[in-house]
DNA sequence: ATACCGGCTGACCGATCAATCAGTCTGGAA
DNA sequence: TTCCAGACTGATTGATCGGTCAGCCGGTAT
């Protein structure tokens, strides 16, 4: 086909590639799928990434730099105080919403992988995103050792699951905060500022 | 080989299949396996089970079934207020931690399936420990609508989160909550107290 | 003895997997 | 005009997948 122009096929691979792995995992997705997908031939696939693996890896790479880059733009913003909290829950939320399949796949990474890539993902990629959350609730009050990363660890824990497990939560008797996003952040904020001293 | 004495090669095929699922997920894990795990032929799968769908089936529902089980086991203590709480933080900790495999095929459920298994796995499994966890935090004095089951939600997914994510918060820095469970459980315990009212 | 039944097996099936390979086509450098 | 590098493909590979099938074995009932 040669498609030099507009949209290269080793990039709509890519993407491909991302879309069927955070839907199905790595082992359910065949070469064939993201072949069909991304409208080339599978050898096309091994010309431009060599293996499954190689894509995978290069797929993740990819994730991983737009995540942090995404987390240095939502930490930017230098308002104060509890509306500061209240603003970085719902950009955190954000940011995990606005690309699906990146936080999935992110979540099968960190969930079901290695011990050993666990300690590179920490490195790479949530490091800074929970440096950077950690200075946030330090900066409003608390220095008893310790709470401030612990703030920091439930603001992303509870984003995380309220994302992920939407499916089983809108189910839940008395869980309105499931469909109800403003209300949930509400509720989060108000919990970590109880948690900082503030109220 | 019959084994019908001591451990029946079906039950050996079922806990083997449970590890492998839990480890790698249901497509990395292949028949043959199970088969040489559980020590038998592969014939013998599905001679006992039919399909490699139908085993998954026949663990999941035997997850789920000892999961209820063991929430109705953690819930029945009965002392009181916030002692409760802290005695439930650990005991929901617990029942996550003492079967991995257990949870983390459910958290693979919660997070990979589709929609409507979703439903399926409100209701059957988690509906009742989200009730039971409810009803604690409102028999502790706060009766504002959503707060009661929005801290059981938090409950959940803070130990969720810390047991699952752990190979990746331990190598947080300024995490010590990661190793220190006793830490980690009394913070879990005062910010919840916190959110209901209580300190 | 004979018949039967359930646990269990090895040989085998078609489909699909990841990966290879020989070769076509194209745009630009020499 | 020649040549080459790189994008791309179709055919094909050996391995492995989930699943089938005929039949063996040991116990029990007749």
């Amino acid at each position: 086909m040669l498609r030099a122009e507009q949209n290269s096929c080793a990039e709509q691979i890519r993407e491909q590639a991302k879309k069927l792995f955070a839907a199905r995992g790595f082992d359910a997705v065949s070469i064939s799928d993201i072949a069909d997908a991304a409208e080339c031939s599978k050898s096309n696939i091994f010309h431009h990434f060599g293996s499954k693996e190689a894509l995978y890896f290069d797929v993740m790479r990819q994730v991983m730099q737009r995540s942090t880059d995404r987390i240095r733009q939502v930490m930017a913003d230098d308002i104060d105080a509890p509306a500061r909290l209240a603003q970085t829950v719902k950009d955190h939320y954000a940011m995990i919403s606005e690309d699906p399949e990146r936080s999935r796949l992110m979540m099968r990474e960190v969930m079901f992988s290695s011990p050993q890539r666990g300690r590179e993902l920490a490195g790479q990629v949530f490091g800074e995103q929970f440096k950077t959350l950690t200075e946030l609730m330090r900066s409003m009050g608390d220095e008893a050792d310790g709470r401030a990363e612990f703030t920091a660890f439930m603001l992303i824990a509870a984003n995380v699951m309220h994302f992920h497990c939407h499916n089983v939560l809108q189910h839940l008797p008395g869980a309105e905060f499931a469909d109800d996003l403003d209300g949930y952040a509400h509720m989060v904020t108000n919990i970590l500022l109880l948690n900082l001293g503030k109220n």
